[in-house]
DNA sequence: CACCGTTGTAATCATTGTAGTTACAACCTG
DNA sequence: CAGGTTGTAACTACAATGATTACAACGGTG
């Protein structure tokens, strides 16, 4: 079982955090939080901020965020770091036997049903931005 | 970007093909149409007979559906092919820092958003059964 | 200007899940 | 018994992930 990347748990974390702390959010000091390397919090910073949702100073270091908390949902976080393609969350087996009416047919109506799926997971994260998050945050 | 196993599609396609064939739907048989090594489909269906889903014959060959069409639902097949356990979906960091207020509040309030993400995807292939996709098959 | 902490990124490694393949025992029926 | 089939184990190749080391580029501060 191959889940979806921790990349998505950890750039919640990132953003999270930068809200919330006063202080100069550093690499480092986020990688203290998450409690991972702080190479892993540069890469994820960097597709954050390639997504438009953080504004990090290099040399002096520090990050902060370029959008209201409430206008960043969970969805905007999910794909800045790219854990899964626009339809392509399921796999589907390679080319299946066109001499077989299932074989030819099953790809058009599963791969519809699996975008259906897909979508419906996305519109949930869309419906939670970090500020709903932060407020948990005592 | 990782992605759900195709275990899922090809279960999928096991089922519809045994509902809609009327000859002996032996491994190598299937294996023809999924365009896969046997051995894959073996294993597929070990797992679609341990969820009840279909009967197979040791030795003589050939397996048939346990229950009717619009019985079986997308969901059903996903649960049996064991793509995602329960609430695992997600991938969630390992131990964020208790010293940090998001570090220690993130993780609860993000695992419930994560399961109703997670849940709304399974809800939306639950709608869906193999009989509804079998009509796609001219 | 030189120092020093920080960001940005490449390269490498271990781990894990997947898909495919070979091999072979167990099974059933003619 | 013979032949085709199912059920598994064992192995390989491959890809994504997370972690780590290393180092260049950057930008204030003294």
């Amino acid at each position: 079982m191959k889940q979806i990347s921790s990349r998505f748990s950890i750039a919640v974390h990132i953003l999270s955090l930068i809200a919330i702390s006063s202080k100069d959010c550093t690499g480092d000091f986020i990688a203290g939080s998450v409690n991972t390397n702080p190479v892993i919090i540069r890469r994820i910073m960097g597709m954050l901020k390639k997504a438009g949702l953080v504004d990090i100073r290099p040399g002096v270091g520090g990050a902060s965020l370029l959008k209201n908390l409430d206008q960043i949902t969970l969805l905007d976080v999910y794909r800045a770091v790219e854990v899964i393609e626009d339809g392509q969350l399921f796999n589907f087996h390679d080319e299946p036997n066109p001499q077989c009416p299932v074989g030819r047919n099953i790809e058009a109506a599963l791969r519809f049903e699996m975008q259906e799926a897909q979508s419906a997971m996305e519109q949930r994260l869309a419906q939670v931005n970090i500020s709903q998050l932060a407020t948990q945050f005592v």
